[in-house]
DNA sequence: CTCGTAATGTACTAATTAGTTAATTTAGGA
DNA sequence: TCCTAAATTAACTAATTAGTACATTACGAG
């Protein structure tokens, strides 16, 4: 859980500081890791800068002598979240498979993905309430998500090659599907999985499992 | 955009009060209408109580005075929100037309009122955030979406008894996707949008609009 | 060994915020 | 017309909360 902090002012410095008690990295590390959960938990406005310190290994005092302020603290955990999501969806290799098959693992890698990291999907949320004022200061995350649209393109392109995929798709929109099916899956299950508890029997994310890959592929494929 | 108020307690009592400078259902009514615009902006917690008595007729003390505090209020702000949405559902009329076409109008009308309702998206994503806590106190708002079920049903059944529609779809199923489909494109369009930019060129919603129509028709399409 | 600086703990403050107190006005029925 | 209860106002309070001042400790360079 313990997420890898390289900020750069801090780096240098910490790198040669072998041996301290003192360890400021590991406690940066510390604030960043209980912050999220508390940020994500909470919302920005709902989030308790004691209750973060409080859970941390040290006192509030070090919270913003690392981080500055509450604003700050959470862009960092935002940086953070989106670093650490995106470098799990590149550890995937598709380049073998036949393109409807790669196109069903990605359906499938992404809603267990969302699934099992809950607390990204509610920052996620966090900062569409907040109409993306926080995440509209990380520019780096733009570029993290262009890579997962060029490896779509490949798999569609090569599936229309092939035959099996119709031609008047852009993948931006496939990735949008995928996404709106995987994140609905997890966002939602509060409101949803309690107004229809009558009509749902197994858990939440099956449903969006078995059947989110029927349902791009369906409007994928190259018949009707 | 007043919306009338029936609350138990208060009606048998306002009802014999005509003519009277003080017009406590105006009040009442403005009072939630001014919450609704907080709560859906800021979420429960970043929500100011001085800034609903602020932007009201009245002051914060009627606030107090009629709704209790500051949950309740919410709560009843979340009430009204849904009763108000559901009531636009119903006036949709859909007997005579074909399955297939039934059905595409449905989605076309789910996403055009979820685009023109983004408050209400917004109650719904904050009650997510929230894990559902304060919408499972309002019992009567379960009931009011199984109608919505079984009016799917009866379309659903009529297209596979035309052997439009395959046969092996849960209602449910396709009202969570036309949900999924339509709630995203509003949910997530700050980030969303922000993330893919370069990518997407006219607005967030027609994607979703035409889009989403050939993504529920062709899942529950017969052939293949 | 001692001096300077980064790291840390304790105790505080100023501002905000939900909720209240107590007095005042309005209107309709007796 | 006067009495009662609902409706309203303005000023107040207690608690919470983000952020800080200041003293102290750990370390490693010289």
């Amino acid at each position: 859980m313990a997420m890898k902090t390289d900020n750069a002012a801090q780096t240098e410095k910490t790198d040669r500081r072998v041996g301290w008690k003192q360890a400021p990295d590991d406690v940066r590390a510390n604030i960043l890791d209980t912050a999220q959960k508390e940020f994500a938990e909470n919302g920005f406005s709902g989030a308790r800068v004691d209750a973060i310190a409080a859970r941390t290994k040290t006192s509030k005092r070090m919270l913003y002598y690392y981080f500055g302020n509450k604003e700050q603290l959470y862009l960092e955990v935002l940086r953070a979240s989106y670093q650490e999501v995106r470098t799990a969806e590149q550890s995937l290799n598709l380049e073998t498979l036949a393109p409807d098959d790669a196109m069903r693992q990605i359906v499938r890698f992404t809603v267990n993905h969302h699934v099992a990291n809950p607390d990204f999907i509610r920052l996620v949320m966090i900062e569409n309430i907040h109409h993306g004022r926080f995440i509209r200061q990380l520019n780096e995350i733009q570029e993290l998500n262009a890579g997962a649209i060029r490896s779509l393109e490949k798999i569609y392109k090569a599936g229309c090659a092939a035959g099996l995929f119709r031609k008047d798709i852009k993948p931006i929109d496939i990735h949008w599907l995928i996404s709106a099916l995987a994140f609905f899956s997890v966002s939602n299950q509060a409101t949803f999985g309690w107004l229809f508890e009558k009509y749902l029997t197994g858990a939440r994310a099956d449903l969006a499992d078995s059947l989110g890959e029927d349902i791009v592929l369906r409007f994928l494929a190259n018949h009707g």
